[in-house]
DNA sequence: ACCGAAATTTAGATCGATCTAAATCTGTCG
DNA sequence: CGACAGATTTAGATCGATCTAAATTTCGGT
């Protein structure tokens, strides 16, 4: 054997092999301790996990997902991580899986599809076992489909896109729409109008099929649909413009407390009395919305279930790819404030 | 041999040797090609792209994680995604990683060190190439020496913790602190008051510790410094302590744009009016501070450029552990309104 | 046609786990 | 004591990529 001076020692990573080494035992035996085996015998088990914490182990995912196909890992993709709701629904994704020992990819799509793909052609790139979706505006209908013929779970959240035949989680629209109308009607107001986001999403679809369909159920008219951005600028001019408009509306049911916000603004701005005058009915209950003043009535969403649910499900999923799909849909509250 | 009828076909994963079949090469070379390296030639090469495509090849990185060592991830543990501050944070982390085409595992510790433990180690089981961390109140100072030792690249943001010569990018708070108690004093108030957050973290330490110098660069003595929890109901019970005190204060620094327009709600159903008898001013200017009335006066930290700086950072990091730490702190910028 | 250098391509080992099938080690019982 | 069942343990192949070192091909120049 040739004597040469060993270059400094690169660290290598400690593996199951130097542990058997270690305790005595082949990687086999190790690699069922690991994963508690009940093969293994008691005294054998202890003394193994003896080595393992004192050699500094740490188990390598990678190269378990190698022969088992499993990684452990799942992909969220959200339109727009910066609006308090998503990152609500966020966190109430993160708590389950979290505690189902899994870990989350993340990617703020930014409603763009293109962005979308990229991002889940790399996690199928790190093998995740399933993904949950909020498609990006303009995303195909065919993705679900796609996504089944990659064997990829996959659980959509808010927006449903594809032939709706698939997991999906989310509030329900709905019944929050037909709530709002139903309490305005009760307090007298005839001339409602809606305005919902201009994303054509199914979000907003619903919104809009619940909006005809509540007023109907009441002999009403619907009133004027004032599709708008969402933001607090496009609210106020989009109710300036319904308020102008000849049946002035005495309510208006926006798409969400972003844009409740707005036309509040606008109301005072035109010294008109929120909540006297002409009622605004917000979605989702932000945080704002309790502390504003007048404080805002809405339909509180419950993005924190929202995003549990929809998570349980996608373990749900995962262990039994072949059931047949769920539809959850989340009962919100109507939450009656000042306006 | 039994013949036995064949179970349904087990979807195998299309891998480097199905492609190298398809093409008649080797799979060393579609490797290659994979990697972009010049030495195919390249009809070689367009003819393996070809087949690539043709097959649905989805490149295995665990596999390749293996033999490189380096798995194009990185983890994100942050105290609260469900704060605006975080969620902006993060999409500034996300949009410079995406365009890295690396990979973000996401975290939400909710400031408890044992779930930032518990991230930490499943990250580490994927082998992720570095992480950016906002420590959770009460992690050990020595977590940056144990990831240092763990040859894991990290970057902190927004609290320091450890010795303080580690990777490091936040808003310039003193700086903010400073802006703000300069521009107060040169509006004539005498009698400032600070309410930083009672969390024990470097971002509330550094808050202090500014303030009292500005203070006595204008040879005034600093008010009262009243620590609060951070949240709207907090702040409005703590500026209201402060106003019952001796020595009424005439101006109130508050940690974040949150607590000011809880002190603000306050100075209102007292009928203080805010920025004339109080003056208000937050940190971080979120949406609602320009939409709130009257209009709230803060500091604006810029998260999104915050989270970009620190991903680059972390880039540079992983291309080169050994080059010295860096502490990059943002500018902030001081912008008055009616409070 | 042949040589050597440069350009391409490839066989086979390797990363660190799991899996299969077989080996070894008990303890019990006739 | 020897056989046998049940309990433990293990050797060696394998997952899908990369890397090394060597093999093969190409090509200009004589």
């Amino acid at each position: 054997m040739k004597s040469e001076a060993r270059p400094v020692e690169e660290a290598r990573n400690v593996t199951l092999k130097d542990v058997a080494q270690a305790a005595g035992v082949s990687r086999a035996t190790v690699s069922l301790v690991l994963r508690r085996s009940p093969l293994v015998a008691p005294a054998t088990r202890q003394h193994v996990e003896a080595m393992l914490a004192a050699v500094g182990y740490v188990y390598n995912r990678g190269a378990a997902r190698l022969r088992t196909g499993t990684s452990g890992t799942i992909g969220l993709i959200v339109p727009e991580i910066t609006n308090p709701f998503y990152a609500e629904l966020t966190a109430g994704i993160d708590e389950i899986l979290d505690r189902a020992g899994r870990l989350t990819f993340l990617a703020n799509s930014n409603d763009r599809p293109d962005r979308q793909d990229r991002f889940i052609r790399r996690i199928r790139e790190h093998g995740v076992d399933g993904i949950i979706l909020c498609a990006a505006e303009g995303t195909p209908q065919s993705l679900p489909a796609q996504l089944k013929e990659w064997r990829l779970a996959c659980v959509q959240v808010l927006r449903s896109i594809g032939d709706g035949a698939d997991d999906f989680v989310a509030p329900d629209f709905a019944a929050g729409t037909l709530a709002a109308i139903d309490h305005l009607v009760a307090h007298g107001h005839r001339r409602i109008a809606l305005m919902p986001s201009t994303r054509k999403t199914s979000a907003a679809r619903e919104r809009v099929g619940a909006f005809e369909a509540a007023m109907r159920g009441h002999g009403l008219e619907p009133g004027a649909i004032a599709p708008c951005v969402s933001s607090r600028i496009a609210a106020a001019e989009g109710i300036g413009r319904l308020l102008d408009g000849r049946d002035r509306p005495t309510a208006v049911v926006c798409h969400n407390d972003l844009m409740a916000l707005g036309a509040i603004a606008e109301l005072r701005r035109r010294g008109i009395a929120p909540g006297r005058e002409v009622s605004i009915v917000g979605f989702d209950d932000i945080p704002e919305a309790a502390d504003a003043s007048p404080a805002l009535s809405t339909v509180a969403t419950a993005p924190l279930d929202v995003g549990r649910e929809a998570a349980r499900l996608l373990l749900r999923r995962i262990a039994a790819p072949d059931d047949p799909p769920e539809r959850i849909l989340i009962p919100p509250t109507l939450i009656v404030r000042d306006t």
